[in-house]
DNA sequence: GCAAACCACGAAAACGTTTTCGTGTTGATA
DNA sequence: TATCAACACGAAAACGTTTTCGTGGTTTGC
């Protein structure tokens, strides 16, 4: 910006103080109602706005919060990003969006950026990387210092701050119930590394539903993607083994859209030969043919959850209240992928 | 954050002057050695940062630029933004972004949310409410006073900016010529409403391609999808025509991806019996069935040029420089459903 | 023995606000 | 005529930096 208009200009037209200028633009009954008047005027001619910066450095506080997301491309976390930023602003809150990349060394970044004054509070997502690597200590200190702060989705266990998940375990047990339900006899399921919280809790149900329907884990029916590598391939070996699956948990959208373009390829049936469920009910579960079951996680809710939170926290930083942690339960949504047969 | 530790903190630490501790900080030879090595190993212990908001406001500039976009829940816009997000983190520049939800007062609440000194510079696709009022004057205002400013997408014509847009027109004139290319006898199109510029190009293009085939214009061939009401049965309507098409060029990916669906629901066959080309190279198209023929228009591409020109235009503010517009050419990826019969 | 140079540090301004606490000028009151 | 309030405004501190320009004290050079 070439010359921002501010105090100091307008009161060296008026050849008054600035303080002058501040408490007329404030309406300060101390200032004479004609010079409010002309200030008023001229200040509203000129668009005049209070610099920002200057403001969150006198005010100690920003009305800002940051999100640290591991990637933007991704239909769960933009949702999560909506509900954050409706209520944010409804709040008067700005939102700064950073993404780590699912990189360790960028959310360390990103957080510290973050935390140099720039934000109020602070919503994360935790990478893969971090999670994989088990070092928290960026997010550790943060909280000493008590900078408020809520996980969501990805969350650390060990931290004590603000919370926001779903019920992976629940919504996996229940995902694979259904599976059964509509007749499967071999269920498998293609999920993350354990080190990604959200993957092994899916797999819990996974594997507590296997129990309670009686079923012998079988070891071929777990695939683990690994994601440096081409996703089809790793499910196709699935499916070209001599026992093949008939039914299908992926804990992601894309798993199981990835499945759902093999299983069809390889000339069989859904949901008749195989069933799928998929997780996060985005766009790609909506447009498929056959359209794909999922567990919708309701990330919109989870964004509104994680600001109320982070709000919670940033009012009574002073108090050293316990932090909440909130369980937004996901719903099954029965489409054509896995109707009944 | 309860006490940042800050340089008048370390200054009373060690009984010395404020600017003492900064030079020790930054390693002055104006300070002794022994000095400058205690000081500095205090700062490191407490993790000392220095207050981005103090810095940007000495600097009066704040390594950080803002994104203004109608809607995060949407492929085009999270690809542009990873591209922005890379290239300006590379150049030291953080992001934070903004949703307009395509409503005319929030991007104006945005934009001058942003202008008050928190960003040095602005990437804005504008919203549909703005781009219908024909209402331009906040970001006439932002040019007049000198706040570099790219816009990508949907642009408007008429401001003296920095842009970087698709060659919608182009696009569309493939596209369609594609389809006929493959057959295609009547062809329609299911298109926004024409103050969207992107669409009433891609308009164009379609139209430009009639011509060249001799096709005759019929205007039950062309859609105007209003999103008030719902999409589906506008699309459904266009079937139950007497004459009804036989190729679809939708210029998004939702209205292909929904058009996919009303035609297998109406028992026809994608290609053979219709033809159906999008727009957006997202999840949806790569995950169809059939898969969607699509013009991709390289969103990481467009973020990636409109961070290079915004760069330009921060780093020559003061050169009463021409506005650089790009052009990324979009290309056609053929998939299933427009395969040759 | 005295100026010059050097060393190691401090004071202060600047960025743009807000707010507390003056302070000089009126006009009214006792 | 002295006192007091009301009025209308200004000075200054504070937020946390950086940087320019001192300034005392010591060392060097002749």
């Amino acid at each position: 910006m070439k010359s921002k208009i501010t105090l100091k200009k307008i009161a060296k037209e008026f050849d008054v103080s600035i303080s002058t200028v501040s408490k007329a633009l404030k309406n300060s009954h101390e200032i004479s109602e004609d010079l409010r008047d002309k200030i008023q005027a001229f200040a509203n001619y000129y668009h005049y706005k209070p610099n920002s910066l200057a403001l969150n450095l006198r005010n100690q506080k920003s009305k800002t919060i940051g999100i640290i997301i591991p990637e933007i491309v991704h239909h769960f976390f933009t949702t999560v990003i909506s509900g954050i930023e409706q209520l944010a602003n409804e709040n008067g809150y700005n939102v700064i969006i950073c993404l780590s990349n699912e990189s360790y060394e960028k959310e360390v970044l990103n957080l510290e950026m973050l935390a140099n004054g720039i934000v109020d509070g602070i919503i994360v997502s935790v990478s893969k990387e971090t999670l994989k690597k088990g070092e928290f200590e960026h997010f550790e200190t943060l909280v000493m210092n008590g900078m408020p702060l809520v996980m969501f989705d990805r969350v650390i266990d060990s931290l004590d701050c603000g919370k926001v998940t779903s019920d992976d375990f629940g919504a996996g047990y229940l995902a694979c119930n259904h599976l059964f339900e509509v007749g499967c006899k071999r269920l498998a399921i293609i999920t993350t590394d354990d080190f990604v919280t959200v993957g092994a809790q899916r797999k819990k149900g996974y594997l507590k539903s296997l129990e309670e329907h009686q079923m012998a884990i079988d070891e071929n029916l777990i695939l683990h993607i690994d994601e440096q590598f081409e996703i089809s391939g790793q499910i196709e070996n699935l499916f070209k083994q001599n026992n093949p699956p008939d039914g299908i948990f992926a804990v992601n959208e894309i798993y199981a859209a990835t499945a759902m373009k093999i299983v069809q390829e390889l000339g069989k049936k859904i949901p008749d030969d195989v069933a799928i469920i998929g997780f996060t009910d985005g766009f790609i579960s909506k447009f498929s043919t056959p359209s794909l079951s999922t567990v919708a996680q309701h990330g919109f809710r989870i964004g509104l959850k994680a600001f109320e939170i982070l709000l919670d926290e940033i009012e009574h930083q002073d108090l050293d209240v316990l932090h909440r942690t909130e369980v937004i339960k996901p719903d099954l949504i029965i489409r054509e992928s896995t109707k009944k047969m």
